[in-house]
RNA sequence: GGGGCGUUAGCUCAGCUGGUAGAGCAGCGGACUUUUAAUCCGUUUGUCGUGGGUUCGAUCCCCGCACGCCCUACCA
């Protein structure tokens, strides 16, 4: 460990915490005098506040009352209204479909006994408290606890954010994403449902006979995209080491291996920017289909969204920002120049094949292309200048150049581009699939390209990788591979505006 | 990396082109045995993000820095 990894960040104390901190040894000079736990971990509730509000919230009060059904619940102290010789308190389980289900407890001293009572008048909100009872309703109608026995089972030294209000500061949100989740129902809400994207997503690849497998994380030499690498050190083989970008070359190695299909969901670690939707580790589901090429992975990633998209929501046909995004038709398909054309027709057909006309217009939008771009990287360009964040329902464009798909299968018509597609939704990229490249020879020669482009201070292009290399001169066969960006499709699936709403301890600066 | 906005009590927020801060919630004390953001009475708490500068005087004006959010760039 590093001195700056032992430096403790200061955290805040305050009266508060102060008084918490006294009742807290309070109450463990009490369980030392009792020969109790001041922490007691053997309650063990039975009952649920999610079943019991299902189950008995409908009969009426009549009915319910006169059964004395018996409830045991724990959870943590949301709400409390003390009157007197009696009181109301509403404690959150955990339970429900959202994950913070309540019931109120009704705590009588005549019932509880005045010493306890004492006791609980001074408990605080977010103690954590186990419950026995027996199900009522109030007057007005509130499915309640009519509390025999109640304890603290953990004493919350912090107070909780304001009750009706809540947690408002992003900042808090994803620095205490604990103190988030115990207040917000958006929060849990939507990382349910990026557990349900991504169990429906696992779902749907093993039913399509896909193995699921896990390749390294720690790469000798990374690959498989072009981006700049995380590096670290291990100490016993002495070696530099790369946090992986992409598992691509390792999965294909396994088509190599025989493997017909296999896929890999879990995170790539990409050293650039932050933004709104780029987090320096995230999670990218890639598959691998020998024997299919890109207008099969393009119905099967069309249909895994889809698939994911139903189990979180229910329904595909989503809204994102106030608009309506519709997984539910076929997606539409677009070369590159075609979504130029329909997006910004402007331009006419003999410009946009036209070099010097692209690479000034590129540089009119603020963006410089590389010495070295052909007419396909130009085009790609001025795509990305014009059209691409225009592509808000799901869309397809198809036939990257071959220059920057140094992956990729060539089309046997033109050399010059590849059997490639991205698919934009909400004019972001969602995945990213292609025909496999599995002539030996032709990546040789693309690996070959990268490490000059990498000599002329391309940084983020690609390392030769022999080893890969010698995989494919065993012989792959002709596979369709795809990239679906996880992070991304559960923003579109839960309407999150930020990558860090859909991770739950996204990267952030120290605290200051 | 560049630009814009923000940072006031534990939380949610006020604070008038300058006179060293308020409310609600939470806490504490009191009343109250069917409340539900309980109510009523009383009450504690702040290096006003941080370091400089201007000024008799700065939460307020100016500059730097830190952290955050948004846009932008690289990218998925």
């Amino acid at each position: 460990m590093t001195d700056q990894v032992n430096e403790v960040i200061q955290i805040d104390e305050n009266h508060v915490i102060a008084e918490r901190r006294e009742k807290l040894k309070a109450l463990r000079d009490a369980a030392k005098a009792s020969n109790s736990a001041a922490f007691p971990n053997d309650f063990k509730p039975k009952d649920k506040a999610d079943t019991l509000q299902k189950t008995y919230a409908v009969q009426d009060k009549e009915t319910l009352d006169p059964q004395s059904i018996p409830a045991t619940v724990a959870g943590r102290m949301v709400l409390k209204r003390v009157m007197g010789k009696a009181s109301f308190a509403t404690i959150q389980d955990g339970s429900g479909e959202h994950a913070g289900a309540r019931i109120q407890l009704y705590v009588a001293r005549d019932e509880i006994g005045e010493a306890l009572y004492e006791n609980f008048k001074h408990w605080d909100l977010g103690d954590i408290l186990g419950v026995t009872g027996r199900l009522f309703k109030t007057k007005t109608g509130e499915l309640s606890i009519h509390v025999s026995e109640i304890k603290l089972l953990t004493k919350s030294l912090r107070p909780l954010p304001e009750k009706y209000h809540g947690l408002s500061d992003q900042e808090i949100k994803y620095r205490q994403r604990y103190v988030d989740l115990i207040t917000s129902e958006e929060a849990r809400a939507t990382f349910i449902a990026r557990s349900k994207v991504v169990s429906a997503i696992r779902d749907f690849m093993i039913q399509n006979e896909f193995l699921e497998v896990e390749t390294p994380m720690l790469h000798p030499i990374p690959g498989g995209a072009s981006a700049k690498p995380f590096m670290t050190h291990h100490n016993a083989l002495d070696m530099q080491m790369f946090m992986r970008i992409a598992p691509e070359l390792y999965l294909k190695r396994l088509i190599v291996g025989g493997f017909q299909r296999v896929f890999e969901m879990n995170r790539n670690f990409r050293n650039e920017g932050l933004s709104v939707r780029h987090n320096p580790e995230f999670t990218m589901m890639e598959f691998y289909a020998a024997y299919t090429d890109y207008h099969w992975l393009m119905d099967f990633t069309e249909a895994t969204i889809r698939a994911a998209a139903i189990a979180a929501r229910g329904t595909a046909v989503l809204s994102y920002d106030g608009k309506e995004v519709d997984l539910s038709k076929p997606f539409e398909r677009l070369t590159i120049v075609g979504a130029i054309q329909k997006y910004a027709p402007q331009y006419t057909l003999e410009q946009l094949n036209d070099a010097v006309f692209l690479r000034a217009e590129i540089l009119k939008h603020g963006t410089k292309p590389f010495d070295h771009a052909g007419l396909g990287a130009l085009q790609l360009a001025l795509f990305e200048e014009t059209a691409e964040s225009q592509l808000w329902q799901p869309t397809y464009i198809i036939d990257y150049p071959v220059e920057v798909s140094p992956l990729a299968r060539a089309s046997d018509k033109n050399p010059d581009i590849t059997e490639r597609f991205e698919l934009f939704i909400t004019g972001r990229e969602v995945a990213n699939g292609f025909s496999e490249l599995n002539d030996a020879e032709d990546q040789a020669a693309r690996f070959t390209a990268q490490m000059k482009a990498k000599e002329a201070g391309d940084a983020e292009a690609m390392y030769y990788d022999a080893d890969f290399i010698r995989a494919l001169e065993y012989g792959m066969p002709p596979t369709g591979g795809c990239g679906i960006g996880i992070d991304r499709l559960v923003m579109l699936i839960t309407d999150s505006p930020s990558i860090r709403d859909v991770i739950l301890f996204p990267h952030m600066r120290p605290e200051a």
